[in-house]
DNA sequence: TATCTTACATGACAACTTGTCACATGTCAA
DNA sequence: TTGACATGTGACAAGTTGTCATGTAAGATA
């Protein structure tokens, strides 16, 4: 956690300091950031930067929960795009995160750079992607659904929120055309949605 | 990729070396694996590391590799255990996979400690997952289920062994209890077996 | 056998990196 | 004015990486 000293520092200092992380996080992978050009990037002398953050793990940390909350607000309109139908919540969520992207909405495209950058890495134990689970469990419209228990509806959320995730990132690496990432994303749902095994008609006449 | 130079070695000199490697990178996440240490351990000199690999990148590249072929005949074992049906799969991959872990077969453990220390990382990006997609595709019995296009195979699969591959990180993580985690994949396959949405059941009679 | 050629081994080196720490400079209360 | 304390600062030690000139060994050639 930053110090005390951080968040007393003049807003302006600060905005400029999380500015060149951010960009820093966005040009290179963890492992290749490098504290030396983000201090030079923020005009700050070395010591100072120690005065506010621990460590890398700790900017780097501090820096992610900033658009934690912006995760946060998208997966919330999402649900209520969808009127909170579980189904329904993927292929909006996907559409609205690559129209912010699109639009560099709250900065979104640097937050799917980091994200990029450090596939995977720390983001699902960084970014508290339980708690947006639980929030969407909370406001989740299940009926027409037969998930009866809490355990099946925590474990179809997984899944369509997982599947979304994943579809997100492929699109950001760039490893598959939006488009067809997109097919794939709906066709899985759909396959949820019918079940994918054939039921033994019972002859009921 | 190493040079001809590192294929060249002494078996042992090189097993040695790649024992090294593989240490650290259980020890250490990709970015504070140090090749100081790897060669002190191996008992190599610096420059002739540089002879052998690129950098880093491609020594870990190579040290994943040699997992990679393990993974693949988990997953073609676990294919054959489930007589083809893709439903089966997971769970008996899940059980597999911890199965080595236990016993370190093949050296598992320190396969899913590389992992684990670079959660997600490159792993989706340097592991052949396609390939091993590609190949249970080819061998999967489709009868039972009414998964037609080759689209919706592909996605089903892609659903099935990704929820996996999550369960089995989630695990290796300590992130969860493995009973809970089984439990949770579980549930999830049974939901894509039989379909969440109530169907309207056609008045026939 | 003498010599040329090629492959490989080696550690000193420059150019970075990070985190610390002794000290300088502010700022507010008494 | 004087202290007490928070904050700013850059030189520093200890580490990192990749390079490269030089040394060595082994095979081919004459």
């Amino acid at each position: 956690m930053p110090t005390n000293t951080f968040f007393n520092l003049p807003p302006p200092k600060r905005e400029k300091l999380l500015q060149a992380a951010a960009a820093e996080f966005t040009r290179k992978p963890y492992g290749e950031v490098s504290i030396n050009r983000i201090i030079q990037a923020a005009e700050i002398p070395r010591g100072s930067f120690y005065q506010y953050f621990s460590d890398k793990t700790d900017l780097f940390r501090h820096v992610l929960r900033g658009y934690d909350r912006q995760l946060e607000t998208a997966v919330s309109k999402s649900l209520d795009l969808s009127g909170g139908r579980p189904l329904d919540l993927p292929l909006i969520l996907f559409d609205l995160v690559l129209h912010h992207i699109q639009e560099n909405h709250d900065g979104f495209v640097q937050f799917l750079g980091i994200l990029r950058q450090n596939l995977g890495m720390d983001a699902g134990q960084l970014l508290n992607l339980p708690d947006i689970m639980r929030q969407v469990w909370h406001r989740a419209d299940w009926t027409g659904l037969n998930v009866g228990s809490q355990e099946e509806q925590l474990a179809l959320l997984d899944l369509l929120l997982s599947s979304t995730g994943q579809s997100l990132m492929a699109v950001c690496c760039g490893k598959a055309a939006m488009e067809a990432v997109r097919e794939r994303l709906s066709t899985k749902i759909a396959l949820i949605r019918r079940g994918v095994e054939i039921k033994e008609e019972p002859a009921t006449c």
